[in-house]
DNA sequence: CTGAAAGCGCTTACAG
DNA sequence: CTGAAAGCGCTTACAG
């Protein structure tokens, strides 16, 4: 069996509160005590039993991470590099992220995880579009929550969000600066916030340079943002009778597919069609040409969450605020911006 | 607070031992008050409190599931998926599985898990090659560990692993029944026991079918089995007085680097040049043509360890049997055994 | 078949 | 500044 605090107290020659104090950087111990205890500590290679913390305690030392488990299947690795960042930052505050994924629609008997039933975590990260249901459901429950990159229509969470707006305004000034005029939209489904802020950006960017909003230039509403939905949505717009010669796609997976149908309609990329994605997913420099896109800054998403939970945790306020993360401009080939 | 198991003694008037009984299916327990003790639990809704439980049976219900970082920041959703099947299994056995990235060289004062010195897993599960020190620090710490995909030079271990020989062997005589003789080898670093099984089952394919090894159609021991490295190795191959026909690369990111370098040099795929990846990576489908790969079952090999380590933990058995999962070939353009 | 009691390994008032 | 003791919420021999 390993070392218990009683067997430190014991070779120490102090009471078991006392090594307790020292573990916990209490004050009112003496250097000659402390110093005693940290010795026997060493010397057993005694690590406390978290479990019994946390008995004593009545705080899990865990943090929940929930993801809607359709993003885990998806190629990108996306959510799982912010959960990255997560596990990186809780460390350093001595949690454990418990990582698990519901389904998108809310069922209470399934979709609650089990370390909600089993008060086994003291906050949970929400990421990405899950069930508002869920999220009312946890945090009605009075743990803290943080919401990353997914925002309900109603209600008011702390959060860690993409600055969407602003990302798609940069990425389509960029292609109007490059001489387009004629820029398409292709974004997924529009009730993600994500995809309406982008639009948005989108449509903001078009007004400031006095280019007029062509409804036919906009494909929205794409069912699961993916590499087909980008591919179909592409090749619709490039056969209109005048078509795009720029598009703005609100991921990286839909600019892949429509990187695919310019090639099946034997127009060059970026030459007869620029595009820009968003995210700046790994495979993105795999493309031929390599895709210039707005990057997020993932792991820095992640670690921002665990931040803020903790401090919720620690201070037991109840603060909602947004934290809006700035995304940057990659400019690779797909964009006309440089040569290939 | 929320209920005790002494708020549902006192409900049902029955003894805190017996509700206990009940919940863990204990025998002896007459159908009334089962039933009384049920209803009680049912009306104060009440979980048992993981942590209390913990300290108690002096089992965690935690399952530690580590993974080399690198892997974690690769395209390619390969060992996500893999914890995935972990996360799924898990919850039928009532663990929780504890994810957590590793550096590749050992450094006992880094690379330790916090879970370890905490005791709070009861068993461990290696996914991908991580430090032949980390496992046997582990295994020899007395804790139940399987590995998945990776296996030591030396020692014995319980292990899921893909049937490396057999997939590749299978992939190459695919080319050759395609008519191809010239069949260029691209592989990663060879120390890899994975890679050095596909190696094999290369061979073997070209043995059987009585082709020549020819040493120069091999590139081996690329440094990060990326498709970067996978482009510059079969720009190499592409330039050779007689270039191969076909090339198999023992991942999908080197196969669609190769793709990149046909492209580069002129080449058609699949008509110039057949390309056979391994492990049917999403994006896989996404290429131009779409890669014709090996599957392998990722889900599932999560499913198996997880099945494997939670017996290991429950009898105590010290047995150490290598599981051995078969991949399959999918057939899709870049193989050119269909037409495009 | 059921109840009273000890114990898991910590933390935390409380005394001194 | 340090020690003795209670308590966190379970499980598990042990009696009955």
């Amino acid at each position: 069996m390993s070392p218990t605090i009683k067997d430190v107290a014991r070779k120490a020659g102090v009471a078991q509160s006392t090594v307790s104090l020292v573990i916990n950087e209490g004050k009112h111990i003496s250097q000659a005590t402390r110093q005693k205890v940290l010795k026997a500590i060493r010397e057993l290679n005694y690590h406390p039993r978290r479990s019994a913390r946390v008995l004593a305690t009545r705080k899990t030392g865990n943090i929940g991470f929930i993801l809607a488990d359709k993003y885990f299947y998806q190629a990108e690795p996306f959510y799982t590099r912010i959960f990255l960042g997560t596990e990186f930052e809780a460390r350093k505050h001595n949690y454990y992220v418990l990582l698990t994924t519901v389904h998108e629609e809310f069922n209470p008997k399934k979709s609650i995880p089990r370390y909600l039933m089993e008060k086994n975590v003291d906050g949970v990260i929400l990421t990405g579009k899950v069930s508002d249901a869920l999220i009312l459901y946890i945090k009605n429950s009075g743990i803290p929550v943080v919401l990353i990159d997914y925002f309900p229509k109603e209600g008011k969470f702390p959060s860690v969000l993409i600055d969407n707006l602003q990302g798609a305004y940069e990425a389509v000034v960029h292609l109007i600066r490059l001489g387009h005029r004629r820029i398409g939209f292709i974004g997924g489904t529009i009730d993600h916030p994500s995809i309406s802020d982008r639009f948005k950006g989108y449509g903001q960017a078009l007004e400031e340079f006095g280019l007029p909003k062509n409804s036919s230039l906009v494909a929205k509403d794409l069912p699961d943002s993916s590499a087909e939905d980008g591919y179909r949505a592409a090749r619709k717009l490039l056969k209109l009778s005048t078509p795009p010669t720029a598009l703005f796609a609100t991921n990286d997976s839909m600019a892949m597919g429509s990187i695919r149908a310019a090639r099946e309609a034997q127009l060059k990329v970026p030459d007869d069609l620029a595009v820009v994605g968003f995210d700046d997913i790994e495979v993105a420099t795999h493309t031929h040409p390599p895709l210039t896109t707005m990057r997020v800054p993932k792991e820095e998403m992640g670690t921002l969450a665990v931040r803020k939970i903790v401090e919720l945790i620690d201070s037991g306020d109840k603060f909602n605020e947004k934290t809006l993360i700035a995304t940057e401009l990659i400019v690779r080939g797909s964009c006309g911006a440089t040569k290939v």
